[in-house]
DNA sequence: TCTTGTATGTCAGTGTGTTGACATCCAGAA
DNA sequence: TTCTGGATGTCAACACACTGACATACAAGA
């Protein structure tokens, strides 16, 4: 162009090169799961649902960073093939606390398992303090957009 | 669970992080693309089409990773606002070379400044040095995904 | 008590990206 | 020359996530 270096070969731009690796990671997902008939958000509901249970559609939500009618939509694909359970009335409010069924706790250690195995490939490069030194630089960028 | 840690509480996993680093970093080039009318895909058509005149669809398409359908759609939306040329006719077999009008450009120069403002405030946790190191450590991720 | 506000679940409508498919065009081998 | 393979542009159908909207249920204040 006209004034000096504007972005480079575009394979120096940290933003581009940012996606690149989400992207690789997200297709890598999905190829791990896909075996077991989960997609990655509901992978990521079981995630969390294992590790906080009772929450309900909307807590769920704002954990996965997607909307309500979204994960509403998750749910309902995974309560039909049994993984989870709502009560069908609501105990307190609106809120209809969700939970692992005993199935849903099978699939999700095949799942964890699986999706630890593509993290490790992809750090496979770092050591462990790289590891955590690299977690903390994205941390770092986070909070610098918020 | 049973067998010790599992995969902790989710802030200290890598791909949770590095998913929700490059969702920051596309909202927040969204929102500094959307006074220039421009979406994400779009720009970053226009930024490579500046660095490699003459591309076709499909080559676009490869470039930034999207299918040659969806690249399509931002190539008619870009030449019906008068941004990029595309000739009636293919000079040779059925590829398209898209080309850049002036009016492309000064919209491209503007939505570039935007987008390193970003990028720059993205990166203001980090020193020169440690800009690069997080630029490779990402290459690595997506080498070792690949 | 009644009212206001907030939060939740759910129903549309919309947009965007994808896969699948097809016709076209060129290059190279038989 | 004829034919096969690869690449391209484009159409259709589908999936997924989003915004907008609505009715419901509880909490806090007048």
């Amino acid at each position: 162009m006209s004034q000096g270096e504007q972005v480079g070969p575009l394979d120096e731009a940290v933003g581009y090169v940012l996606k690149r690796a989400a992207t690789a990671l997200r297709t890598a997902m999905d190829a791990a799961l896909r075996p077991l008939d989960l997609t990655v958000p509901q992978y990521s509901c079981l995630e969390v649902l294992s590790q906080q249970p009772g929450l309900s559609n909307a807590e769920l939500a704002r954990a996965v960073f997607v909307t309500r009618q979204s994960m509403n939509l998750v749910l309902r694909g995974l309560q039909d093939r049994g993984l989870i359970t709502r009560p069908a009335t609501a105990p307190h409010g609106r809120a209809l606390p969700t939970e692992l069924t005993p199935a849903g706790r099978h699939q999700l250690k095949a799942a964890s398992t699986a999706v630890r195995a593509v993290e490790a490939r992809m750090l496979t490069p770092f050591t462990k303090s790289q590891q955590t030194r690299l977690l903390n630089d994205l941390l770092a960028c986070v909070e610098a957009l918020d």
